[in-house]
Parts: C-alpha cells; structure tokens; sequence
DNA sequence: TATTGTTATACTCTATAACTATA
DNA sequence: TATAGTTATAGAGTATAACAATA
C-alpha cells in the first residue's frame, strides 16, 4: 500500500498549478481579450457576484474573496464609477448595502469567463470524456476535503 | 455529448481551490507549525531550490519562480543571513552565482514540505486508493495540458 | 555588444486602526 | 453596546530602471 506516494507527486503538481494561475499572465490575457476593463482585485469582485448570481452585501463579498472590508470597498469605488456595479441599501438593514451586477459588469465578467473556459477546454479537448467527468468529480471532492481540512485547523 | 458541462462546473472548484491556497493561511499555518523562519517569497525560494534538488542561478530560480531577478537578489539577502542558503560563484561563468541551501535550509523546506502532504494526506484519507491514484494521474496531466495551452498563448 | 546579477525606486494588493451610521 | 461599512494609513510583495562585472 504505497498510500503516501501518489500525494507526493500531486503535491508539485498543484504548486506548479498555483504558479501558472497565479504568477502566468493567464488572467491579464484573458482580461485583455475579453476587454474587461478593471484592475485585478476588480475583477475578482465581479467574478465573485456573478458567480453569487444574486445582490450581496459588502461584508459577503469580502467573505468570499477572502479578504477584508476596506478592501472591498475600496475597489467598489472604481467598478461603480465604471459603471460596473450598484450599490443601494439594504432594505432589511439600513447599516447594509446590496451590491449587484450592471449590465455591463455581468457582460464583462461573462466574457472573461467565458474566454478562460474555453482555454480550459481547449485544454481537455482530446481527452476522453469519462476523464473529464472523472476529473471533474475528483476534483470537487478534493477541494471540499481539503477546505474542510483547513477550516479544521481553527 | 455535453462536452463543456463539466468543464463549467470545474472552473469554480480550481478558482475555490486558488483561495484556499492563497488566501486562506494555509501556508502561514504550515511555516508556523514547521518553524520556518522566512518570509513567504523567502519560503518559495527555498522550496524551488529543494525541488531542483541541485544548486541553481539566480535567473533559474526567478525563471522557476516566475518572478523577476531582482526579486530574487533581494530574499536571498535575507536567506543568507539567515543562513539557509549559500551563493557561490558559478565556476563555468563568472558573471553568476550558484545558490545551494544549506543544512538548515534543506531542513526547513523539508519541514515544510512534510507539514503541507500530512495535511494533504488527511484530506484524502478516506478516499479509495484507486481513486486517489486516478485523481494524481489525471491532475498531473491536466496541469501539464493547461500549461502547454498557456505557453500556446505567446 | 550581450548577458548575469545587484542596487535603488516605485507600484499593486491587502491589512490594521480610527471613525460614522444604524441597530 | 454591537454590527455594517467607510476613510486613512501602513505593510508585504513584486516590477521597472539604472548600473557593474564578466562574457
């Protein structure tokens, strides 16, 4: 039972995966070819509404980006003079404000996923389809273990 | 053939994972736990050297990296007084320098290392071998694929 | 003249602290 | 008094520009 083995040759495997991510221009390109006209942390305020698919409140969206308060704020700044998103007041909370998609925020985010789908998938395009389910499948799991790993670790 | 479904639902899983790696202090925790005294540049400097598992140049490892030379000059500055790393000149050219870890160095990362796949091998403890050996295999090749695409990109 | 690396400087992203307003 | 958000400031990480030494 070589259970260790197989996990030390994915450990590289996912940093080299992080890296192409992260430090490639993977994500300018793309934000480029689909003229989405934001900084980064920008744009990852838009993918994380659109991906909600409804309004969310500021703290929300922080929560799910994994970063603080004024650093949400601070962006929503640029986006709504982009006229990217809108922010109104929470009608159950007067203290709270619902952020939610443009128009235009929700075309740019749909093309800058769209286009970084489709690299993906140009990626797999020869693989065989029970792979790619396989693949898909695993993969969700493991994301979800390895969350909950971490949230463990409180 | 619903060729793309999969896909779709893929693209969220590899942005959620990039948040628990990045965002979460995953990393933060395991240079604690592993006593690591760097920074986190600092750290992945000492891990591309480990898994060069040769001395390499400063231009290999910013290349590795996907940083910049003087990015690299500047942490090894700190991992040299720290003593983790040694820079020698390049006995072939001496215009460079070769960086090697020391003991304490290689033992860090090692630490390190350990910490990260202890973690990882909890995740997916309870997983069947097969499919543990299934998911190694598949993302081993998607990330090759995916970095090819990228390359492709230029 | 091209390449390797370093020094000095500036920019981007994110966090902490102090504050305002509703609850 | 606690919570949602904002403003102002500080810090970490990385890039660009100018330079030195060797090829």
């Amino acid at each position: 039972m070589s259970e260790g083995l197989d996990l030390a040759a994915v450990l590289p495997q996912l940093m080299r995966l992080g890296t192409v991510f992260n430090r490639s221009q993977l994500v300018e390109r793309a934000m480029e070819e689909a003229a989405v006209p934001v900084d980064r942390p920008g744009l990852t305020v838009l993918i994380t509404l659109r991906m909600a698919d409804r309004p969310l409140r500021v703290g929300e969206i922080a929560a799910r980006m994994q970063v603080v308060g004024p650093h949400v704020t601070r962006h929503l700044h640029d986006l709504e003079r982009a006229g990217l998103v809108r922010r109104v007041v929470d009608p159950d909370d007067q203290r709270a404000r619902l952020v939610e998609l443009t128009d235009a925020g929700a075309g740019a985010a749909g093309r800058y996923l769209d286009t970084i789908l489709g690299w993906f998938t140009g990626a797999v395009a020869d693989w065989p389809a029970d792979d790619r389910a396989t693949f898909g499948r695993l993969l969700s799991r493991f994301v979800a273990d390895l969350q909950e790993r971490v949230a463990d670790l409180d």
